[in-house]
RNA sequence: GCGCCCAUCGUCUAUCGGUUAGGACACAAGGUUUUCAUCCUUGUAAGCGGGGUUCGAUUCCCCGUGGGCGCGCCA
């Protein structure tokens, strides 16, 4: 039985697209899972836009979403002559000809065959086939002599021993040409198998128009590379029982071409923000305080100074209410600046009542007088001022948070008072009585 | 236009002829007159249409419909 070989070959332009990525992830599991090689060829046949900028992108997208390869990478735009050798060969045998229909220099063209069928056994589509009569001849070399993708990508193909092409639909055609090229060349077709488009809620391929579309934008935003490399598992394959977050080892124990679905499958971002923060939650305690930590370092909101014993407290509630490391700043501002943002629906619902200047008065007189500044001591305050007022304990939490941290959401109000302190806690309560017009 | 492919809750999916059609996201309600960006419970919600094959079709076949992809010098 011949080992898997299979490969990752996308063009590298800078920006590494999550239907390419897609790909990559299907190669590596199907690699890994079969115990064979997962190898990385670089088409960097446009040199306009193969830069050594572009290829370090990719090359970091990959090891930041841990596709490790097998072998050095092959650099395409290196094997031209080759290509071009392979293309003479064709020519000589009478499977390729001249043409010039472009008007100047002739250009080679493959030639399909006329009658019969052209057939393969798709691993994940099943049988494929079309009339030979459907197919037409194409360029594999250009009238500029340089050699075209179909060409390229079949050569190096067979000199890669590649035995199975993990690829996109929107490949399904070329199929068909590839594998009489292979067949011209004396060469045995791999095995194709297509995996089913990402597309965005019109239905139509999933593009840069769509919103975050590149695996760098992704590491931006702040998702976590296990996140979107488990999310995107998700799209076109599934394990076959109720699992959904899975580790790496989980998945490569159960990876199988014939789970893959052939329809396309709609890229919801809610979806992988939830199931971003579920890794958040499960990231070790450690990790999440330095990336916290760093996040708030960059928004210029944590010095070195601040209380490290409050900080432990305001990481204890912020890592499970955390989805994207990028909502941390703006999630948790206040517990570090006065000059904290409000949100508008909150304060027209919580502060613009009748008497909540007031009652956030009364509230800050009363904390002041407490003495000790505890969960137990703020919660009993505002009980019984809810029961002596007889409007309930929910009448004086909402303003309250409000009043001091801008937002409806964020931990228990009492573990956030604690937090904040006393001392911060009235000169907010005050303040805002104070401005609740203006804010 | 021609060819190829696809079709289960709003979304991602399970089901490989017999299920009360299951799970997850999202949404809604409750726990909670302390919030949700956490947690628990519950709920709403699906087989594109028409023919066959079969004792029985979401599942197999055909025809429609809808969508996607491709159609000689992009990859």
């Amino acid at each position: 039985m011949m080992s898997v070989r299979v490969r990752f070959a996308p063009s590298p332009t800078g920006n590494v697209h999550i239907g390419n990525i897609r790909a990559a992830i299907f190669n590596w599991l199907f690699a890994r899972h079969e115990g064979g090689k997962f190898l990385l060829r670089i088409e960097d046949t446009d040199r306009e836009r193969s830069t050594d900028e572009a290829i370090n992108t990719l090359l970091d997208c990959m090891e930041w979403l841990g596709l490790d390869y097998d072998e050095e990478p092959i650099y395409q735009s290196r094997l031209t002559e080759r290509h071009l050798a392979v293309a003479e060969e064709l020519l000589a045998k009478g499977a390729a000809y001249h043409d010039n229909k472009g008007g100047d220099k002739p250009c080679v063209v493959f030639r399909m065959p006329t009658e019969g069928r052209v057939e393969y056994h798709d691993l994940v589509k099943g049988k494929m086939g079309k009339k030979a009569e459907d197919t037409t001849d194409f360029v594999i070399v250009r009238s500029d002599g340089t050699p075209v993708f179909h060409l390229a990508n079949v050569v190096d193909d067979i000199d890669m021993g590649i035995t199975h092409i993990i690829r996109g639909d929107d490949h399904v055609e070329n199929t068909f040409r590839h594998i009489e090229l292979f067949k011209a060349l004396g060469a045995t077709p791999p095995q194709y198998a297509h995996l089913p488009m990402i597309v965005n809620n019109q239905g139509k391929p999933y593009s840069k128009r769509d919103g975050a579309a590149f695996v760098g934008e992704f590491k931006e935003q702040g998702f976590l590379a296990q996140a979107l490399f488990n999310y995107l598992t998700l799209l076109g394959w599934a394990p076959g029982d109720d699992r959904e977050v899975m580790s790496r080892d989980e998945m490569v124990a159960v990876f199988t071409l014939d789970r893959c679905k052939s329809s396309a499958a709609r890229f919801d971002m809610k979806k992988l923000t939830w199931m971003n923060g579920e890794y958040i939650r499960n990231t070790p305690r450690d990790e999440y305080a330095a990336i916290f930590s760093e996040r708030l370092r960059e928004a210029g909101l944590l010095s070195d100074d601040f209380p490290q014993q409050t900080l432990e407290g305001i990481i204890d509630q912020m890592q499970v209410r955390t989805r994207l490391y990028n909502e941390i700043p703006g999630n948790c501002s206040y517990f570090f600046t006065d000059n904290y943002q409000f949100d508008e629906k909150a304060v027209n619902k919580r502060l613009r009542g009748e008497g909540v200047a007031e009652l956030l008065l009364e509230i800050a007189k009363r904390f002041e007088a407490l003495p000790v500044f505890d969960l137990e001591s703020t919660n009993a305050t505002l009980v019984e001022l809810g029961e002596r007022r007889g409007t309930g304990l929910g009448a004086m939490v909402h303003p309250v948070r409000v009043a001091v941290s801008g937002m409806a959401e964020g931990p228990g109000l009492f573990e956030l008072l604690v937090l904040l302190g006393r001392e911060t806690v009235c000169r907010r309560l005050t303040r805002v009585a104070g401005e609740i017009g203006a804010i």
